[in-house]
DNA sequence: TATTGTTATACTCTATAACTATA
DNA sequence: TATAGTTATAGAGTATAACAATA
């Protein structure tokens, strides 16, 4: 038995969101020199602190090879750098640079005002019942994500 | 004025679900021998039905050198076939074959079974309202990505 | 003169495998 | 022997610019 009408076009309308989102952020992100890659290490790194390659290739799962690019690229456009690692003399720390981390805390920013524009004067219930459906849509995906293994 | 903590954590909900449905995306399409990039492709053949190359770059949004790409790899492995077009010279006219219309409604199909299995059993007015809230959710996402401009 | 598609060139993200320096 | 990071190599997506054939 095939889904309903509604239930093909709610999946529309969340695929578009995701597009949107995505686009969104590209152009965002562009305007400061960062790409969503670039932007995903940096936000790991304000998460944990200075931490090794190793660290955020686990943090983000990609390959070390992946980190070495993606850090390669931010030093020289002056995000972050790197330095000696204290006791491991075969690691790396990878730390902020001042406008790393101005960057960072404006990214964080720009999170929390989206988070603003989007949901403003939203009748309670309605904001309830919405979060409560992201929930339950998350949890579905991904059950459906892990039987497709 | 800071957001509440409620709308910084439903946007987190947002943004995980969108990466969550590219992660699912990227997977199962890559089961089938296929890109995200030239599913999109695909997809837009299957709406449109025989174009030239021009016609998708416009309606992709991406450039006329990027659809010469990824035609060629859905071509070589056997997804498209590239047509002269009946009264332009200068254009190709991009056509399914067998395989690829084949895939293109496993395609359909697996959205169909996505969309049932994210929403089956829902109680109405939880799905009114979330289909609601993702409307708005839209059309707010909208209005800010334009002002970023 | 304008348009269609390709070649030339370049940047980014991604991966695996081989290698160096260190644990 | 195992781990951290880099070099080597490769494939994919993306862009602009120059060019050939055709409109």
């Amino acid at each position: 038995m095939p889904p309903t009408a509604q239930q093909v076009s709610a999946l529309d309308l969340v695929l578009e969101l995701a597009m949107l989102l995505d686009d969104d952020l590209t152009q965002h992100l562009g305007r400061q020199g960062l790409t969503v890659s670039r932007a995903h290490l940096l936000w790991e790194l304000g998460r944990a602190g200075p931490v090794t390659q190793q660290a955020l290739a686990r943090a983000m799962g990609v390959s070390a090879r992946n980190i070495t690019g993606l850090v390669d690229g931010l030093a020289a456009t002056g995000f972050v750098a790197r330095q000696a690692h204290p006791t491991d003399r075969r690691a790396t720390l990878v730390t902020f640079t001042k406008k790393g981390e101005k960057t960072v805390q404006a990214l964080q920013r720009g999170q929390q005002e989206l988070a603003q524009q989007l949901f403003t004067g939203w009748p309670d219930h309605q904001f309830g019942t919405f979060v409560t459906g992201l929930r339950e849509v998350l949890a579905r995906l991904r059950l459906a994500s892990q039987e497709g293994r």
